[in-house]
DNA sequence: AGGTGCAGTGCAACTAGTTGCATAGGTAGG
DNA sequence: CCTACCTATGCAACTAGTTGCACTGCACCT
């Protein structure tokens, strides 16, 4: 029962449909809540049936018609009813980390390319965050409501995509190091 | 796919039980993979059926007969082929980011109130952290093998929850200065 | 002419994970 | 004495999430 909220957010900010959600999830708000077009296609019926949302059908001309989404009130409520109860700390599932616990019963130099793979990823992936921040939030001393949470939000993943890259350098330099002692 | 190698990880470090393993994923490895016990037992069923772990029962006296499991030879094959091949980047989903990015819809100093409590808790596993740090490895410059692997995991660990709980301090900072403005 | 990719929705089948409960004896505390 | 917790395993029913596919029509590239 999050995801639901997560659409909730997104679809106040600005009503769309599930496919535009989807590519929301894919570019902002699933960097720290992940979903696939399917999962959000069904919850968004379901919240529909549930009365969180109502939708309106657009015929388009050369491309498929959509259904465009928008919270009503009943979701609105619901939305501040979850805002204001206590939500579960975050929950991280990293496959690298338990192949680093696991490397000395394999091929260990295997596990430090996986390693500097994902340090580029998760290099690049900050890179995009800076650009966000740099185009969206220049002074960012002036925010306030909205504008201040999306850019707080955007300096969490910042800072842990920073603290990802240098964890990952501190494991190359170890591992490369007990490699060649 | 992946709980299993979690597991396979787990039990050749030290063979043992459904239970035991439970309690290893609460204090340890379940930082970053984190699974119930259901999910455990109902995993090691499988794996013992595909051959990568084999079991003894255990009579014990005074509490509950325990069936102790091992990884077999497939299961240590198993798992350096797992090592071998590339993992899928770290999954997050944080419910506080969800409601931060909202706050505006809701009672503000409540997010607020959520984000110290984040903080504290965080703030409390930074010092599990630190203090398994202390106790296990005081001389991390000499660690080689199996040991600078799990260290390299705590120190992810470690700075994980550093840039958490410096995100909740810059979040809490703003958040106060914009109430009172 | 043919392939790829985008916009758009959705079904079907699957795997993963959660929640609630059951059982049972021992141990510790009020 | 009663409650609560620990050890130990597990079933049943549920919710959540993934993967693969289908269909339409346009645009773009080769």
């Amino acid at each position: 029962m999050a995801l639901e909220h997560a659409i909730l957010v997104s679809l106040t900010e600005r009503a769309g449909s599930g496919y535009e959600l989807a590519r929301r999830f894919d570019r902002s708000i699933g960097y720290f809540w992940p979903a696939t077009h399917q999962q959000i296609y069904r919850v968004l019926r379901r919240m529909d049936e549930a009365g969180w949302v109502t939708h309106t059908e657009i015929a388009q001309e050369g491309r498929p018609d959509k259904k465009v989404y928008r919270v009503s009130a009943a979701g609105r409520e619901e939305l501040t009813r979850w805002l204001a109860e206590p939500v579960e700390p975050a929950v991280l599932r990293d496959g690298l980390s338990v192949k680093l616990r696991g490397a000395s019963l394999g091929d260990t130099s295997a596990v430090l390319r996986e390693v500097e793979r994902h340090r580029a990823e998760h290099a690049g992936l900050l890179e995009v965050y800076r650009g966000i921040q740099r185009r969206d939030f220049p002074k960012p001393d002036r925010l306030n409501g909205r504008q201040l949470h999306q850019y707080l939000v955007l300096r969490g993943g910042v800072r842990a995509e920073e603290s990802f890259v240098a964890w990952c350098d501190e494991v190359i330099q170890a591992l490369r190091s007990e490699r060649t002692p």
